[in-house]
This record gives structure tokens, C-alpha cells and sequence, in this order.
DNA sequence: GTGCTTATGTGAATTCGTTTACAATCAAGG
DNA sequence: CCTTGATTGTAAACGAATTCACATAAGCAC
């Protein structure tokens, strides 16, 4: 779906989803009107920057009055397609997959891990949280029965490259990689990185280097 | 230290680690020399963004040569503080935080969770790998006594802000944030959010909306 | 209605980051 | 010591994202 609409900036795809959430809780709170200095106290984005990011859907707003967070609701969950839950696999069982599989957080959202997998014998056949743990070896099976086009890789870094293959052959579209390898996968796969220790090393050298703070993820 | 070098680009500044991390691997299995084509090959970053990159130092590399690993490496080690520990404290012992205490990545690089925090009685007074879990209500003396300026916020999000605002009474200079909230804190405060639903959510927009792949954490 | 206030939407300017493209330089081999 | 081949370092072009600044339009009060 919805390939030739016209493109939006990148930098405002990943900010949608940040939105989209500040909303849901205006809404839950029964505000009925918000305006982009609103949104943008909340969010830490600056308000021409919401302006311009929603403008690229078209007018979302009215002069002299800002948005209805009602239609703001309605429209973020028609354009981040929140009516379809997609289903989540997680590779790796390990400490931080766990702790995944077992984290509310996916069960808000439209998004859901439905399947473990894991190499270790003694993960295999239980359940966690709800989440059956398969082992790896059966996912080519379960990927396709399930129709899972979602990965979250948290197996061992050795292992990432070849996880990753065996992934796309299995059709996966996207990765959300949590490993430090950087993986190789045809261009038609989306993978995002979250490397935890470059984050961590990363702040170091910012706080060291940039005593007043700026940007970069707020 | 260093607060007057001229100011690397923030975007240079966040592959650092990652260079530094490849480079290391490069110097462990004895490689003498690398190009820049070879390190953009591992590292997935464009070749002449790293040459740039490397060019903000000043030249450290060869012209027809490339680059000594053994200089690079000792030369990131110093640029990255490698040498000095960082202490870290990790507050929310919940299902992340204890992947965080347990998952070893931390325990390479130069930083160190030294310290965990939580108001759940059960888990004060443990040790988890190794690490002491207190009471939130000793942060205080403990940063203090520990100096510790760096923490790993995993709390629920309810509270995040108050105890971010706890922190900065204590002195901390740099917050990696994992909860969804948007944090205020003064602008000598640096933090870095990592908000795993939103990388997961926009995950999946960019397949729906940009089915080939370009730039964004690649 | 009329006028005042407010806040959007966007053209233009700016800032930031990436990529192209190539002159300068060095290693290595004969 | 000269030539060849390789690869850097960077100027300039390009592209992406942010921010400024304001004309425009809507709500609201009276």
C-alpha cells in the first residue's frame, strides 16, 4: 500500500510514531484541542518542526485555533496503520530478549511478538509472558505459517550475519537489530539498529565534549 | 578536558565508538593496515564519510597507504577517554534494567554499572551479577560517595521525570533515557533517548512506506 | 458584524551532513 | 631514482533537515 504517496522526510517517518502516542494520551486526558507549542513542549521537538511535518499531510490543522486531537488521532492511526496489528518475532532469548518478550511496552501499540526462537534446549517448548519459544530451527516453518515479516535480533553477535540470512530467506522485511554486527541484507530489508554500548560510549563522548547540551535525540 | 578542540559534527561524533569498536577487532586479529574502503565495508558507513570523518583529527592516514591500525587504535583510545572507567548507575531494576545488569557489553568498553537503584523491597540489598541493588532513597549518598555521572534510566514512565530530576540534584551529567517520557532537565544534563517502541514502530512504517531501503541506521 | 488575538502553513534562509571528484602524496617494485 | 598504482584529504556540489518569520485565516468576544 501506499508506495506513491508523496514522500515524507525520514527524519519526520521517525518522529510520527512520538506523536502519534502524545496524542493517544491527550485524547485519554479528554483534551479536545492542542497546538504545535503544546505538542511541542511535550515532545521536546520545536514547534515549526511539527508544523512542517504535519503540513506534509496536508492542512491537519486550523488557523488561529491549532489541531483537534481528535482528528489528529483519527488521521495518525490511519497514516501509521494501527488497525493492523503486525506480528513480532523475537530471535534470542537471551537476557535482553527477554526482558522484550516479558516488557509491556509491545503490548500497547499495534505491534506484538508472538514467537520466540532460541538455540538453547532448555528454552525450547516453554513459554514466556505468553510467547511460545521455538527452537530455531522450526522458523522457517513458523515464520511463514504466521506470516511474520518482523524480526527483533537478539541472539549473540557471532551468530547476527547468519540469523539475518536465514531470516530473509525466510521473507522477513524488516530487522530491528539489537546485536553490533552490521548486517548485510538486500536493499528490499529494512534494518534499524539499536547498538547499546555505541549509545552509551556515544553520550560519554558528548557529555566530555559537549558540556551544553543540544540536539541529537531530543 | 577538551572542551576547546574545535567541535567534531554531532553525526562524526556518534560513529566514533563504532570505529573505534571495528579498529579494535582490526588490532585483535592483527591486521596492520586498513583503507577506508575496508572499514566501510564492516562498518556500513560510505568511505568518504569516513575519511572526513578521520579528517576533523587532522590527517591519520597515509595518502596511497591508508591507515596504521595501531595508530588508529591508539589514537581513538585516547580521542574516547578509553583509559579512564566510567562508573554508571542503573536505576529500574525491571525486566530491562536487569538485562542491562546481567548482559555483558557493558563490561567491555570503559564503562561500568557499578550500581543499581529500585524502590522494590525484594531486590534491595541483592547483588546481581555482581552488582549491589539499593534503595532508591540512598541514591544520593551513594552517587555522591561513587562519582557517579552517568545513568541508565529504565524506570516506569510514570516516574521518570522525578527521578531524572533526582539525578540532576545529585550531579549527574549524562542520561541514557529508556522510558517513552520526554525529560527536562537543564541543558548541562545531556541525555539520549532510546525509546524501543518508537524504533520498533517506525521500523515498520519505513517498510510500509519505503520498500527499498536507504540511509537511516542503515 | 467588527475587530482582536491566536496559531497555522510555508517560502526563504540557514544549518548540518553526505557525496563527488580529484590533486596531492606515498609505498613499492623494478 | 623513476614510474606506477593506490588511497588519502578536502574543496565544492549537493541534499536533507531545521528554523525563521510572516501573511493568512479562523475563533472568539462584544
Amino acid at each position: 500500500m501506499s508506495q506513491n504517496e508523496p514522500k515524507i522526510p525520514q527524519a519526520t517517518a521517525k518522529r510520527l510514531p512520538l506523536y502519534y502516542r502524545f496524542i493517544q494520551s491527550l485524547h485519554a486526558s479528554g483534551k479536545q484541542r492542542v497546538s504545535s507549542a503544546e505538542l511541542s513542549e511535550a515532545v521536546k521537538v520545536d514547534s515549526a518542526t511539527i508544523r512542517r511535518d504535519f503540513s506534509y499531510f496536508g492542512a491537519l490543522g486550523k488557523k488561529g485555533y491549532g489541531y483537534n486531537v481528535q482528528y489528529l488521532l483519527d488521521f495518525f492511526r490511519k497514516t501509521l496503520n494501527q488497525d493492523e496489528i503486525t506480528n513480532v518475532a523475537l530471535v534470542g532469548v537471551g537476557h535482553l530478549g527477554t526482558a522484550f518478550v516479558n516488557y509491556n511496552f509491545l503490548k500497547n501499540n499495534n505491534t506484538h511478538i508472538v514467537v520466540g526462537f532460541d538455540a538453547d534446549e532448555t528454552k525450547v517448548g516453554t513459554t514466556m509472558s505468553g510467547v511460545p519459544i521455538h527452537h530455531v530451527d522450526e522458523m522457517e516453518q513458523i515464520m511463514k505459517q504466521n506470516k511474520i515479516d518482523v524480526a527483533i535480533l537478539t541472539v549473540p553477535s557471532a551468530y547476527a550475519q547468519s540469523v539475518a540470512d536465514d531470516l530473509v530467506r525466510y521473507g522477513i522485511k524488516g530487522i530491528l537489530n539489537f546485536t553490533p554486527a552490521r548486517l548485510t541484507v538486500p536493499d528490499t530489508v529494512r534494518v534499524h539498529h539499536i547498538d547499546l554500548s555505541i549509545e552509551l560510549q556515544s553520550l560519554i563522548y558528548f557529555m566530555q565534549h559537549y558540556p551544553t547540551a543540544e540536539g541529537v535525540h531530543q
